[in-house]
DNA sequence: GATGAATGAGTCTTCATTCAT
DNA sequence: CATGAATGAAGACTCATTCAT
């Protein structure tokens, strides 16, 4: 089930300009934005490279000038959400930020911190996880993600203590398990309900992280 | 003898053959297996109509005397996957064919059941999920195939001896829950892992639902 | 987050490149002198896009950067042709440009001026009688020059000195009348006559409307 | 100007069953009918031979059966139309059948009769004028109609009172102008107007043909 | 004779990408 | 560097016609 692979060759010399003018900067920056919003209004493939620079203010040819071509624009959108996204996750799950307080509440902290993961650019979301299944470009960077996510989380549960740490628990097996349960979960919530069903949801997902993590 | 109207009622005949003959069932069936295996090997989108008649062993216009259009032929893959997985998970989680065994070892039980789902049609699974994420059409039935699932976890969970179940939980939420944790560990597992692997992830999924449903 | 909906707003950008540029305009020429240049040839619908691009020496998508389809491109043939032939007939009738010349003269004058209305793009002619009987949106055009040469003749037939015009016409009926006659006798002297033919059919036309309009 | 010439190198064999049995002409008459009904609801072009096989209650390899293709299905519809008409007009234009009448009424009577033409299954004459122009095998056989038609109106202008007739007119080109005159006049009338107004542009048709012919 | 499933050449149209200005 | 006109490969889909049953 693993995605398709796109043969690509890897196109030798044609380097893309990276930009160290301020104004080159901004420019690059309003491409991204620009494709962020029509990717969010009619999905990455009935988005056309000219509506993305239309809506940019730029010309066509301008914007090949910033990004080698369409896919590559959705790459380092990728690129984007994936560092804000390890980053809120990481330093959300801080241990050093930790000064006692109750494991349960933890616990609640931790999913609540990998739940709502969800809102950074839930827009784009809903394309790169289009492209998790059909591109293996797009898979490998998202499994990164996971990955990090899930030693953060691996992290926060070494950091419990053991007097109320389940003690049987593989936890790098369950800290993958744990993060592909919040995952999804959110991912459905975020997908239909209402905030306050989001707020249920997210609740429940805790429930169920925290009777696995802890005993009694 | 006015000139006629451009705007014309959408042609009454456009009728898609029905096939009652033995044969024809079996080129549509022929149609249904060409087409799993080039979106298997190639993704929805890269996949031409011409390349699953011709995988198909038919013409072109042969495959539009069963299928409206390519959408409507994953609609109808769609169909038969959701069908016989919604009668694979019923029928697995079925609390009739209980007698008196271990709930441990009936969460296991219904784990397995949830996780092997993916197992049916793995390779149109990936294709169905791309699609899922960008195409209402496809969103709404896996959403109806997912509730199912749901509820016969529920169903599953109100048959447990309530000495054994905790008292505490909201099974509708609890059972939306699980169906969310337990399928996407599997798209992961299967999405990656080794038997190995899927069967480790398996029995971790499964530990993390017990410990979740049943008490102590 | 939800996913895309399949019914979308036709698209905003989908315009139209309106030539500013003197070489656009060039263009743009070439590809409608191409299609006129095909549709003689072979008639509207076997004419291909490809065909036209090609005769035009452009690819076929830029045909499609000057015109929405085909059908557009027939439909702005049609407007240039009914401009230059309204212009042409209008100012052909035009009584200002009398002096006093003999009726019987102005009527032949009236007729040859309407009856070589056909000589403007011929070719083209008949690829718009075609559609006239088949597309709505070519009949209206059409009926709407017809009704402007009317007014024209009408015109001109009040400006004749009432001493010589038979006092018992209707003249919106009869100039209505005359156009009709004109212009089927003209299509068909242009569809098969040698040109004594057409100068013949000219002239018994002639004879009929002045014979219709003038006393004695 | 003139239409589009077809190369259509001669089939040799392929004879086309020419029935005896009444059950076969019935259907082949079932056949023609569908046609004239699907042309006249949706034009030629937009109609498929599936539809007309459908309406006719058979299959499309029966209908093939008894006409070459389709456009021989149109071409035999044009030969009965063809056949109706001039046998109508024919027998309206009959010098025998006149009793000394007034030759005001006879003109009016000679207009009637060709202007009602157009009833004659008015909706199939939209197709036809529709491949008149594009069609040569078309073109010719609507010609040799109009020159049947006016013959019979030179033969009915030739039994006119000299006395009454216009002496300077060239009886085989006025004919040709009238029934071009009166044609169009007709088709213009039955594609727009209220039965009124069919009646009113008759009898303005009718005026201008009679001051035409007729002395005085 | 009747049938209608099968055929596949042929059409329009789109859009990522390039390149002359 | 910016531009946007030009490109043309590629794809979905149609339908007149055939032919095995």
């Amino acid at each position: 089930m693993a995605p398709v692979e796109k043969t690509r060759e890897p196109e030798p010399t044609r380097s893309v300009r990276v930009p160290q003018q301020a104004r080159s900067r901004r420019t690059r920056e309003r491409v991204l934005e620009a494709a962020v919003s029509c990717f969010e209004d009619r999905g990455y493939d009935e988005t056309t490279t000219a509506m993305i620079a239309n809506r940019a203010g730029i010309g066509v040819g301008t914007l090949y000038g910033y990004f080698r071509d369409k896919r590559e624009l959705l790459l380092e959108l990728l690129g984007q959400f994936s560092d804000q996204l390890v980053e809120v996750v990481i330093s959300g799950l801080d241990v050093e930020q930790w000064d006692g307080e109750d494991p349960a509440e933890h616990a609640r902290q931790l999913i609540d911190t990998v739940f709502h993961m969800q809102t950074l650019r839930p827009g784009i979301q809903r394309v790169l996880w289009e492209q998790y299944f059909k591109d293996s470009d797009f898979h490998e960077p998202m499994e990164t993600v996971r990955e990090r996510v899930r030693e953060a989380v691996e992290r926060f549960a070494r950091a419990i203590d053991p007097e109320q740490l389940r003690e049987e628990l593989d936890l790098r097996a369950a800290s993958l398990t744990i993060v592909n349960a919040v995952q999804w979960n959110a991912i459905h919530a975020f997908m239909h309900g209402t905030p306050e069903q989001i707020d249920a949801a997210a609740a429940t997902t805790a429930d169920m992280v925290a009777r696995y993590l802890f005993r009694d």
